[in-house]
DNA sequence: TTCGAAATATGAAGGCAGAC
DNA sequence: GTCTGCCTTCATATTTCGAA
């Protein structure tokens, strides 16, 4: 574990034309605090009692001591990764806050944490490359004092021991920022801690409140020579005891109010201290791109298309960078879906139920196959293997709304998996806990799908608030302090989109991970035109809250048009005032599915997920162009490849299921294909497969495509 | 309903490479 | 010497499931 003293070179470069330029440089003293990580893990308990061990280094002394007073400073500040044993908002790591400032008679302590996927720009990071460097160019021993030992035991202890030390003298010979890096063994065992008594500290967290205020538990640091050492050095009370309860109440009363950990802002502090930012405080998530864009993937579930322009100023990433999230996003979901399938799938074998994991590896071995992989891909191998019957095939789940349970509690008894199905089918964003899904679908069957992600769009409405606060304050404060600030690194390296005064938050966030990509601000954005960046956004949140405003965009895509025609395809259709009148539905959007397609009339025959056994008839050409009906967008996905399907000599994956194979010896699965032949009337093509060549399947494109069973494998071009 | 084991997901640490 | 980004490994957190 290394800390970094820190130190901040601030100097002002530049103050011509009202224009202030700092340039900054952070460096400091590196300490490192070195543990045999097998013997010794590295707990929130061992991270602070290790604080003693820095306490008493007579090399760190100039960092602890303040000159004027020559006792220790009295305010100590950490900065810290975002790791679970770290967290500022974990109780743990507070309780131990607490107590250091008693401990250490502090007047106040702080713990600041970076946000998450930024804990790279920690300093301390910079340590960890000098210290690579010096590491790289020796090599240690792992079996220095004994050449045979077994894994945990004594020997194992001291050849660790024997490294620590040979790593110890190599660190010590590095510097850091012009001062050389201080190197020193951790505290070891617990016998050497000053406090080992984080089970009572855990036991006491664990109590709920009324039962903490009677607690009257006391704690006491061991009188070892660590400890006597601290006191006689800094002058502490040698005999002191603290109690949990003072301590717990000491967090209640002054550490409320910093229970999130801080978001990381692009105004310099001169300027953010003048401007009133509550709004934005009180916004969780907001200026975070991966929590916003997780937000409106959640609400805008028939994708993002239309409010990608004023997406890109909400969370400042490029149009490129939220469609790639939003992919990946989705791929994840997906994969994530078809694994637990097969797991559900696989777990009704009795392989599964009667053996754990390592049995199953052993009897895999034992058979001669791969033991890779997870618990349900090994008895997949297995009983294919030992030529078992396969499990039943799982029961579908049919779209009846009705037949589930009336009650949540009930609802959160299904698997999973079986809850994902169901929102999937009703074309409603499957992620999150398991909670999450049931409480989905639990709205769904009471017929209030615009209900589902409804404190999501209310989220975004006040990230879209706070942002438009924040651009009008900082607009109109900039009219009267037209001050500019700026700090730049004293090491840019300007080659690389990073923290730089004029994209200041191009890598700042998870999804920017590719270089080179840009992001065209609007042109003039004034306190006038602010509504209307937004604009397109608002409007569509609309759409999903229920209440009608977009008029105009009928969404029409040629190719699509067929889609719609096919039977058990997923459609979207808007329900107007009219139409609704004072039945109690909402107007909006709802999702059904065709059952019938008339060719003649060119009508298809709707039955809504809300209104089961009512059926609804649509004219497929008119009532698309009203933009009454549209095409559900999990559909659209599928089948944009449509076009490219139809084409000889391009390469496609098939699904063939049992009762399709009864003649052949072939087992069901995704089987390489050829197109050969296209039938542009029936919208049907001729496969030919690449392992089987004298076999010849004819297969109509569109519902294979919706369905799932055929899939594109190579583009032709 | 609670608890614990097993399985899996997550993310921090460690390592490496490369740019300037 | 400073800074960034990617990959692998490992420890820990979370989730699920079955038993009591």
């Amino acid at each position: 574990m290394t800390h970094l003293f820190l130190n901040t070179d601030l100097a002002l470069e530049d103050n011509t034309d009202n224009k202030y330029i700092y340039s900054v440089r952070r460096t400091g003293k590196a300490s490192t605090l070195l543990s045999l990580s097998y013997f010794e893990p590295q707990t929130v308990q061992r991270v602070y009692n290790e604080l003693f061990l820095l306490l008493i280094n007579p090399a760190l002394d100039e960092c602890f001591r303040n000159p004027k007073t020559g006792r220790l400073k009295e305010h100590f500040v950490f900065i810290v990764d975002n790791g679970p044993s770290e967290a500022p908002s974990s109780p743990l790591v507070r309780m131990w806050l607490a107590r250091i400032a008693r401990v250490l008679k502090l007047k106040s302590v702080t713990q600041k944490s970076f946000a998450e996927y930024h804990s790279k720009r920690n300093p301390v990071e910079r340590v960890h490359a000098v210290h690579n460097r010096a590491l790289s160019n020796e090599v240690f021993s792992s079996k220095g004092i004994h050449k045979h030992f077994e894994i945990g035991d004594e020997y194992h202890l001291e050849n660790m021991e024997h490294m620590a030390k040979e790593v110890e003298q190599c660190l010590a010979t590095t510097q850091y920022g012009g001062k050389s890096c201080v190197v020193q063994r951790g505290l070891g065992k617990q016998d050497n801690f000053v406090f080992d008594d984080e089970l009572q500290l855990v036991t006491f967290l664990g109590k709920n409140e009324c039962q903490k205020n009677l607690d009257d538990n006391l704690y006491k640091p061991i009188q070892n020579d660590l400890w006597k050492e601290i006191t006689m050095l800094w002058d502490l009370d040698e005999n002191m005891t603290g109690s949990y309860r003072n301590d717990y109440q000491i967090l209640q009363n002054a550490f409320h109010e910093e229970a999130d950990p801080g978001e990381i802002h692009y105004l310099p502090l001169e300027k953010m201290e003048k401007l009133d930012t509550d709004v934005v405080d009180e916004t969780p998530g907001a200026f975070l791109p991966s929590k916003i864009l997780e937000l409106v993937i959640k609400v805008f579930r028939h994708g993002l298309d239309q409010v990608l322009s004023s997406l890109c100023v909400l969370c400042w990433c490029s149009e490129e960078e939220i469609k790639r999230f939003e992919d990946e996003f989705r791929n994840k979901l997906d994969t994530s879906f078809t694994k637990e399938k097969e797991r559900a799938y696989w777990s009704q074998d009795d392989l599964y139920k009667k053996n754990d994991k390592a049995k199953l590896q052993s009897l895999c071995k034992k058979n001669g196959i791969s033991s890779d992989g997870i618990k349900h891909e090994c008895v997949k191998r297995l009983v294919k293997k030992l030529n078992r019957n396969p499990p039943p095939v799982l029961e579908k789940y049919d779209g009846k709304l009705f037949s589930l349970p009336n009650y949540v509690t009930e609802i959160a008894k299904f698997s999973v998996y079986k809850l994902r199905e169901i929102l999937r089918f009703h074309n409603i964003l499957d992620c999150g806990t398991k909670d999450e899904l049931a409480i989905r679908v639990g709205t769904l069957r009471a017929g209030r799908t615009h209900l589902v992600f409804q404190n999501e769009i209310h989220a975004i409405q006040d990230i879209i608030n706070a942002t438009k606060t924040l651009i009008r304050r900082q607009k109109e404060h900039h009219l009267t302090d037209p001050v500019v600030i700026h700090r730049i690194r004293k090491f840019l390296t300007p080659t690389t989109a990073s923290l730089n005064m004029i994209r200041p938050r191009d890598s700042a966030s998870a999804s920017a991970k590719q270089n080179g990509k840009r992001l065209e601000v609007p042109e003039e954005v004034t306190l006038e035109t602010l509504d209307e960046v937004f604009r397109p956004i608002e409007d569509e949140l609309l759409v999903y809250i229920g209440v009608d405003s977009v008029e105009n965009a009928p969404e029409i895509v040629a190719g699509l048009l067929d889609a719609i025609r096919t039977v058990g395809v997923r459609i979207l259709a808007r329900w107007s005032k009219e139409e609704i009148g004072d039945s109690g539905w909402k107007t909006g959007w709802y999702v059904g599915s065709v059952l019938k397609h008339n060719k003649e009339r060119d009508t298809i025959e709707v039955e809504f997920d809300t209104e089961a056994n009512v059926i609804y008839t649509y004219k497929v050409d008119e009532d698309v162009k009203a933009n009454k009906i549209r095409l559900a967008q999990s559909t659209k996905r599928s089948i944009q490849d449509y076009e490219e399907v139809c084409q000889v000599g391009v390469v496609v994956e098939v699904m063939l299921e049992e009762d399709e194979l009864e003649d052949t010896d072939w087992t069901s699965g995704w089987y390489t294909a050829e197109v050969q032949a296209v039938d542009y009337d029936d919208g049907e093509v001729d496969l030919f497969f690449l392992d089987k060549l004298d076999f010849v399947y004819n297969i109509p494109v569109l519902p294979n495509l919706i369905t799932g069973k055929l899939r594109l494998k190579e583009k032709l071009f």
